[in-house]
DNA sequence: CTGAAAGCGCTAACAA
DNA sequence: TTGTTAGCGCTTTCAG
């Protein structure tokens, strides 16, 4: 009973003539008589014939398809890259295959090594714990690996950076003109010194801008106005709880994405304070939902649908040029966007 | 220079046996002798060899891997299935391909071919345009397949569907008790009654629940309360502000979605008036963003996670089972969460 | 215009 | 405990 699936001898023999000319009539990489292919084709009707993808990876040595890892699908900003780099390779043919690596090294390796292992034809990853070299290290010198980071120093992979701290100094610019210059930051989550091989993770990036922007406009950062948190709305009600304490109190908080400024204007509006009027907030990302909070979040822009298309983009080309050609480094720019909340 | 990667042949050669043996020591299906499984070991270590899955999948008829096929993994409602979906296949060694169709027939069709062409060994499927026989039809009766859909009638696939019904019983209730009994609702788009043999649409299935909800509760559904949409922000405002208009407006609107419900609630306020005060509008879904827009919007529940769980535990069920196993259906219960919004 | 044969890298009989 | 052989389904020389 259980007939398995019809292979491309099935058809050869069906249409009375051999496997070759059936792949080469579907491939058209060889001429194939006009009749011949006809039958070919009712038979391949017939019999409801579908080519092996799996066979034919083997022997071309080319699965179309790619690797996207990232940390979590269910964080409100990797949908949009995800969508977007889904298209791009999409329509040339690949398929993309998700990993969620919470930000965890040893889930990072493993997919890593496993997406070798499967023979992906690229990788599209952030990297949140793995420095680039390690990612290297396993996945080979010639493994087009495009690199969702923005990352100084030698290059080892393609990378699709977005220039975060455009829309801070953007900002800051903005904040200082209102008399906001005592800033206060929430940054994510504090990593350890030890692993500064590492890349720099969203919230220090974010954080050295917004010391560089302060500088920048004359004023003065001050260090005891930073506080780390996770990069949820929980995390930013807490951080936000602990930058309103009545002594010293912050009139302005940027925060290093919007989840974050979520919770901090959760926080506000505990110790019955109002914003922007006593403490003004701005985030960093632009989810969809900040523009649907009250009051409408303040944030920069980070474009997830241009970083998911260039990394797409970038990832083919790659893989058409080869290894040997010279790495790209894109910079996507990010812009400031007011609202209600600053 | 170029050298490709190595095979098991390699590792055999440089161990000094055969590539059986390494298969061997590599899977545990055979015993091998200590020594010479410590021997191969060094070898794979220290050329890097890693085992190619593609030959193992032709191989073993098996690929290890899954197909999920949503209308849009941008939508809000998606990200927490696929999470979902991805953890509990993870664990057991799948990896998810993802393919966005956008909810149109000619892209699930294609896809559904694509992945059978892969091999997949299993598809877990939001069927948007296509009937359950033509999926079947295309991927053929023994492909372990999960539909994400809550369809009566005779079963072609298991099924994890949401008891939409439930949540909109409890919220009409709910509104009864606070005498809003004259209820309107923004459906999704209308489609073309040809194409009844495809599955219904959330709009209908939601709409239909509220018609029979407020029957039950003895009251009177008016057909001139519905409105029909696209299932985004843009869609609810339209919709809602046809809902408004000064003779006969709606005071109590039901969504099919939050998207739309958010979309209501800009119409609302558009139009001067208040919520709930004036207008009280309830969403479906219980997106992250229900819980951050003023006023919180009262919705229904609708549970992506455990849908996504669900669907990730019953297809590797089915693929332990074989295809004559009883199909499985199974209903997740959604409820009301009231909030602020009505 | 068409076919025969080899081989991609792996695993499972079968044989020792 | 180990090796030899065949074959998963396809494409691509090479040969006609």
């Amino acid at each position: 009973m259980m007939t398995r699936a019809h292979s491309i001898a099935d058809v050869a023999q069906a249409a009375g003539v051999s496997a070759t000319t059936v792949s080469h009539a579907l491939s058209g990489k060889r001429a194939v008589s006009a009749a011949t292919r006809q039958r070919i084709y009712e038979v391949i009707d017939r019999l409801d014939y579908r080519p092996n993808l799996v066979a034919k990876s083997l022997r071309s040595q080319k699965t179309n398809s790619v690797a996207l890892l990232v940390a979590d699908i269910a964080n409100p900003y990797y949908p949009a890259v995800a969508r977007a780099v889904h298209d791009g390779l999409n329509s040339e043919g690949y398929v993309s295959i998700i990993g969620n690596t919470d930000g965890e090294a040893h889930a990072e390796r493993r997919f890593l090594q496993e997406m070798v292992s499967r023979g992906v034809d690229g990788i599209i990853m952030q990297p949140a714990a793995m420095s680039v070299s390690e990612v290297r290290s396993i996945v080979g010198r010639v493994m087009p690996l495009v690199l969702i980071a923005h990352e100084r120093g030698s290059l080892l992979a393609d990378q699709i950076g977005t220039d975060d701290a455009r829309g801070i100094a953007d900002a800051v610019r903005y904040l200082f003109d209102k008399d906001l210059t005592d800033i206060a930051f929430v940054s994510g989550p504090e990593v350890e010194p030890l692993t500064t091989a590492r890349l720099a993770t969203p919230g220090i990036i974010r954080l050295a801008a917004v010391r560089k922007a302060v500088k920048s406009c004359g004023g003065k950062f001050r260090d005891n106005r930073v506080e780390h948190a996770t990069y949820t709305r929980d995390g930013g009600f807490e951080a936000g709880s602990r930058l309103l304490t009545a002594f010293d109190r912050a009139r302005v908080i940027m925060c290093a994405n919007d989840l974050m400024a979520f919770g901090v204007m959760d926080a506000v509006r505990a110790a019955g304070l109002a914003i922007p009027g006593d403490v003004a907030v701005v985030g960093f990302d632009d989810v969809d939902t900040a523009n649907l909070v009250t009051p409408r979040l303040t944030t920069i822009v980070n474009p997830a649908a241009q970083v998911g298309a260039a990394s797409a983009a970038t990832l083919l080309r790659r893989i058409a040029a080869g290894p040997d050609a010279p790495y790209e480094r894109q910079l996507i720019p990010t812009h400031l966007v007011v609202r209600e909340s600053a």
